[in-house]
DNA sequence: TATGTGTTATACTGAAAATATCACAGATAA
DNA sequence: TTATCTGTGATATTTTCAGTATAACACATA
């Protein structure tokens, strides 16, 4: 999978690189069991100090996308959390549906973004 | 309205007052044209600095949320670009639902969620 | 005139992101 | 064994940015 990172994003390198890889799982082209690069190889594909990639592993780790193992390195692996992930998701998207409904966006326009996007990912 | 700030969050004080602001524009406790606190009041109300309101302020502006009116102060203002709202919406909806897809969410939760928030927003 | 708006500029502090090295423990393949 | 690959840890430095602190300005208004 390419991994794509704007160095002149506001977002955090690391933040970019869980998000990338999050994608990768949903859509995917990661897969579970399998194999993401080291830190020291990613680090180096992309560009960036090693700590940097370590960070965003670690928070994947965190959230629950991956596992780490000392010899194999990160593998993906979705720990799933029904009623934490559910919540987590409408604390979030109460956000983005905020600022949707001021600019005018309706109900079944969201509904609509969600099939599109669902449809996307291949759901 | 009352402006909850969690200093805390590691989320930005300024990032905080601006979702603030349009959750309370999303429920209609701000109305078009009303009038917010000036940057001076706010601060002082809230226990930060000027710049700080100043800067959400500004972002609310360029966001298209508020007219800056060097009389009156802040108004609220809502700018409609339907094609352009839309677009955030998808990106901003695009990295909520792949996590939610990771996590095992399904298509209808998601559109449970919208309405949920839909209704609560009562919209 | 005095006071209230937003605006601008400057400088400072503190926290966090990112980098740069160095080193270690454990696993693996030569 | 030796070499090399993992993640991990410690430490220091640079850079960036959020937030604060002051001060001053232009404009409007009571």
């Amino acid at each position: 999978m390419i991994i794509e990172i704007d160095f002149n994003s506001d977002e955090a390198i690391y933040v970019q690189l869980c998000n990338q890889i999050i994608l990768g799982i949903a859509t995917s082209q990661f897969r579970e069991g399998e194999q993401l690069p080291s830190v020291r190889q990613l680090a180096e594909t992309i560009g960036i100090n090693m700590h940097t990639v370590n960070k965003a592993y670690s928070i994947l780790q965190q959230d629950g996308f991956v596992k780490i193992d000392r010899r194999r390195g990160a593998i993906i692996a979705v720990d799933i959390n029904k009623l934490k992930s559910l919540s987590e998701a409408q604390s979030e998207l109460s956000v983005v549906l905020a600022r949707a409904i001021c600019k005018g966006i309706s109900r079944d326009e969201i509904h609509g973004l969600v099939d599109k996007i669902y449809d996307t990912y291949g759901y």
